[in-house]
Formats: structure tokens, sequence, C-alpha cells
DNA sequence: CTTTTTTGTGAGATCGATTCCATGTTTTGT
DNA sequence: ACAAAACATGGAATCGATCTCACAAAAAAG
């Protein structure tokens, strides 16, 4: 492999004037400067950045940490960082932690010990040893998704997206709505977007009736299952169910058509999560989008701007839009 | 920042002894472990994976190319990559092409520089400057998708696959099949799958209709735009029509549905790729199943096997599946 | 009881860049 | 014409690890 040293012999400078030259700093004559690059040319020298981070203590990359990257959710997440990442000349170490919790951690350490610049983290629980390993960690992180102290984040609105999603339903005129959650290991998904449901029945006087509280993972198998564990229990049904994924929906809708129920005549589905699935199923699926892309852009924008100075913890809500379709 | 010299002070060993430690290679005494151990536990010591690429050549991260992340495909095959990597604890270098094919050579040689161990390159051309990047680089390069010389690579039955749908059609008794491809530089799914669609029509003897050969791009729209093309060019109707990805089928079942049709009574749908959506849009989808995320398993091992030693070129070609469903 | 062999340790070179500093040469200002 | 500023260059230290080698002490072998 050619090095800085094989430049500076054959272009006959020293390793200094090369340096110098390759970062644009500092004196470099003209008649330098061409020996130099014909010699680059030649030699199609590409230089070291392991020995440049090694002095400079900057690697130009940032880690990404998150659940699972075959989601569409994160596909789209992953997209917007990525954008704002290449327009800063930045690279992007991804790694998943398949859920496991543990692996957040193990993740912080590991992309520490490869220098990142700084460490962009799609959290899936807000859990006590996670805060330890952030508040431990001495380079900038920035969470998407969920709230940790002491670090920027940018967050969903989960409560008040559920909360004008629910009042949607409402106002539509289904009074008997049945909520499919997740476990509240992740405060996001399976506490916030549950107060949001139940805070809304609540406020308009319905009954909560817990038959028609059931918990499902994120899969669309678990939506199938869960609607039907419902649908089981009891012989009052109801005239509408909300699901705090898409992708339960999905399984959901599955199961209620193959009870012969039309929706939305015999039962309306929303859901939260605009993916394509969503758009195109049928009937297609009144959801929240929370604008994946976006928000992947804002907080690598945010993870940025920590890097290069800015020193403040900014908490940004992030944007949602209520997708009125056909399943309600 | 902790150093090795730090830990070696505060534990009064050498720098060498610890670097034996963390290594777990030569002798270290019980006694020093011990110590070396404890101060590393109360500094939260991490050691510097840049000092250790600059002396050991190897970073153990892999770079990925790919064209685009926010498609279930890719994000499906990142998936099998990552599964493999994080196995054999190796990071992954995540970099997107967003489909311009300078970038392709741009990031070959980034990647070089950032010292990774080796490049997984989703191709979606084959053009001459590529391959000679390619040929240049001097580190391990598999290829997925598409095929180069000198390297490893794994490849879709892109011509054998199309071939079976298209006879499957035939079979099925559809004679009028219309085509809906993409540009011929990306040879796997321009060139190969076209190939396969004319052979398979011309080996039963059947009518080619240029008509009824369109060229889309890779997006729903622009499914939607080529079935719109081919409705209003001519009087007689094709009674099937295949499109090379099942993104582009959405949106020429849409257009067919705006029309009144009944898919698959007055025209059947055929296509590659089986995403979420073509399982649950209605009438499910009839595809080729490439089964991405075992090809990028299949990658990355290869990929692994040239780095540990191998030298060994493989061409893999990739299994996949007809999914006989509901639009045939 | 000597001679090997095994165990344990540290000094110092090295990887490939950056960067401070000293030194010399031009150019500019007055 | 002479001091000051700008230009140009190279030497050498440095970043934080690995790794070869030399050397000594302890254990095993004869």
């Amino acid at each position: 492999m050619t090095t800085i040293n094989d430049i500076a012999k054959l272009a006959e400078v020293s390793r200094s004037t090369v340096s110098r030259y390759l970062n644009d700093n500092g004196y470099v004559s003209e008649d330098a400067k061409k020996r130099i690059m014909k010699v680059i040319e030649e030699t199609g020298y590409i230089p070291s950045q392991s020995a440049k981070s090694l002095r400079t203590k900057k690697t130009g990359v940032i880690g990404v940490i998150l659940p699972k990257i075959s989601t569409e959710t994160a596909s789209r997440v992953v997209g917007g960082i990525n954008q704002i990442l290449q327009q800063n000349d930045y690279q992007m170490l991804l790694t998943t932690t398949s859920m496991e919790s543990e692996k957040e951690i193990e993740f912080i350490r590991l992309l520490q010990s490869r220098n990142v610049d700084g460490i962009l983290l799609l959290a899936t629980n807000t859990e006590k040893p996670l805060i330890n390993a952030i508040e431990k960690a001495a380079l900038p992180i920035v969470a998407l998704g969920q709230e940790f102290p002491n670090i920027s984040s940018v967050i969903y609105p989960d409560y008040n997206a559920t909360r004008e999603i629910i009042a949607y339903l409402i106002q539509k005129g289904y009074q008997n709505i049945a909520f499919i959650g997740v476990g509240e290991d992740d405060p996001a998904v399976g506490i916030e977007r549950k107060r949001g449901f139940v805070d809304t029945l609540n406020q308009h006087q319905l009954m909560i009736n817990e038959d028609w509280i059931v918990q499902g993972d994120f899969s669309i198998d678990s939506g199938y299952d869960s609607i039907k564990e419902i649908w089981n229990k009891n012989n009052k049904k109801p005239d509408a169910v909300f699901a705090v994924t898409d992708q339960i929906a999905v399984g959901a809708m599955q199961f209620l058509k193959e009870q012969q129920l039309q929706i939305p005549k015999d039962i309306a589905v929303a859901a939260t999560g605009a993916s394509r699935l969503s758009q195109f199923i049928e009937p297609s699926l009144t959801v929240i989008d929370f604008l994946n892309k976006e928000a992947g852009v804002i907080a690598a924008e945010l993870l940025i701007e920590e890097i290069t100075g800015e020193k403040a913890i900014k908490k940004i809500i992030h944007d949602y839009r209520l997708l009125k379709r056909n399943s309600v």
C-alpha cells in the first residue's frame, strides 16, 4: 500500500508538504502541488483514515443504533438520516439490536471504541442501564423516538396524535373502541399511545372495556391474534379498533375479513404508522403518519449541530399528520 | 480520554502487558490480570480502534454500497447482511448512491480510505468505469444482483425466473401479455428479465406486440403511467401484464382497478419481487420471490470467506420461488 | 545440580497520518 | 535599502495501539 511517505519521496517533497497539500492548509507552491498531484494520480494513493483519525480524533463516522433494519419505519428513518449525513460528508455505521435491549448498551460502547463522532439512538426502551450508558458516554448522542434525560431527542407526539385519531373515531360515531397495544417497556408506543387512547375515551365519557384492550408485539401476526382474542372473549363486539402500529392493524384486518365483516361498515380500523401497505390495502387504512424520514433528517441535523459546537440540549416534538382514508 | 498508557501506569505494568491482556495472547500473570481488570473497570477505558487498525490493518468494518435504503428489497438484503456480519463481529458502514452511478465508484474509494476489510456492492449497473474501479480496488469485493468479472457475486436468476412466471401465465391461458420493464443500464433487471419474457413468448409461438412493451422506472407511479400508456395506445388490449418489479405492478393494478377491470378475470398481473404489499394487496400478487434476505446472507458469508483466506472467485446463482397467488 | 523449557515482563520500533516549530527564501512596505 | 510580512519547506514529536525481542525468574527435565 502506498503511504504519504511514498508520495513524499516520489514527489521529492517532505511528508509535511504532502499533508498540507491534502488538507489544503498552509503553504504549498504551485510547483510542488503539481508534482504531488501527478504522483497521487499515478499511484492511486488513498490516505488512511485510521492514521488520520488517530491524530485528529475525528472519524467522520456517525453510529446509528436501531432495533431492526427491515421495517419500513426504520428504513425511512435511516433514509432521512443518511441524506443529511451524506450532505455533511459523514458516513453511517449501522448496528441493529434485534430488539435486545442489552445490545443498545453494548453498541454504545462499541461505537465509542470505533471513535465515531456521534451516535443516533433509535431506542425501544428507557431503562435505567441504558440511561446510565448514555450518561457515561463521552460523545454526542441524539435519541429518536424516546425521551432521555440530558441528551437531545426527537420524539414523536405519541400522546397527542393518538388523542386526535381516537377523537376522530368518536366523532365518526364509533363508541365501542378496542385497543391493541404493545408492552410497556417501550414507553413511547406502549404507554403514551395507550394513555392517549384511555384519556380520550374518558374525556368523551365512553366506557373503557378491559376486555377490548389487548397487547401484541409489533408483528402482523400479533395483530391477527390480538383481535381474535378480543373476538373470542366476549359477546359484545367493538365497532372500531385502534392498533398502535399499522402492521398490527393489517393483521387485525385480515382476521376481520375472514369473519366476513365489512370495514368500516361493521367495524372501523385505525392505526399509527403510514406504511405503503397501509395505503394500498383495502380498504386503505386511516392512520397517523409520523413522517419518519423527516424525523430522521431532524435527528441527524441535531446531532451534527451538536458535534460542531452547539451544546444546548433540545427536545423536539416532531410533527404528524392524520391520514383519513377508507377504513374509518 | 484514557489510553493504554494510563491503564499501564495505574496498574503498574507496562503497555505491552496491558495489550497482551486485552488481546488475550502471550503471558500475563494472574496478579497482573487482576490489577489491569480493576483499573479498566474503574476508568471505563475503551481501546481506540483507530490506533489498533493503524497497526493491524484491520478494522472489522465492512462497507455496503446500495442504491437506496428505503426500499423493501434493500432493507431485506441489508437485514441478511447484518445478521451474518454481526455473528462474525463485523460492523457495517452503509452508503447509498441514490441511484447515481458515479457514486458507486466514489464510494469504493471512500470505503477503501476508511480501511474497511471488504465491500458488499449492490450494483445497479455494470458500466466500464465501475468495473475498472472494482479491479483497481485492493480489497475483497462481493457483488450482489449483478455480475462482474473477477470478483465473487451472488446473482438472482433473473432470466430463468422470468421464464417460469411467463410460462405460468401462458399455461393459465393468457396469450396477450404486456411487459413493463426498466432501462437497460441495469442489466439484471432491464435486460435479463426482458430477455426471459421475449424468449418465452417466442418459444410458445406467441406474437410479441411492441406496443405492449413499455419502460418505467422502479416506482409505483411509473407502473401506473406505463400501463396507462399501453391502454391508450391501441385498440387491442392485453389480457395479462408482467412487471419487472412488484412496485411497478402495484401502480399498474391501481390504474386497472380505476378502469373497473377485474383482476385476474379481465387482466392478470404478475411481477418480480415479494414485498409485504404484494401479499396484502387485493388481489394478492402472483410474484417471483428472490428471497432477498437469504441473498444478503450468502453474499455476506462469501465476503467473509474471502476476507479470511479463501481466494476462489465464486458466482452463486441464488434461489427463487414462484408465489402463485390471486392476481393470475 | 545443572540445563532446558516455560512463564512473565518491559523497552522500543512501528503503523500513517497531522501539526508545531525552526529555518530559509521571496515579496512587500516605507 | 532594510525591516517586516508572506511564502515555502522539512524535521521531529505525536496520536494509541501492536508486536518483536531481549531478558530474567520460575518450573521442569535430565
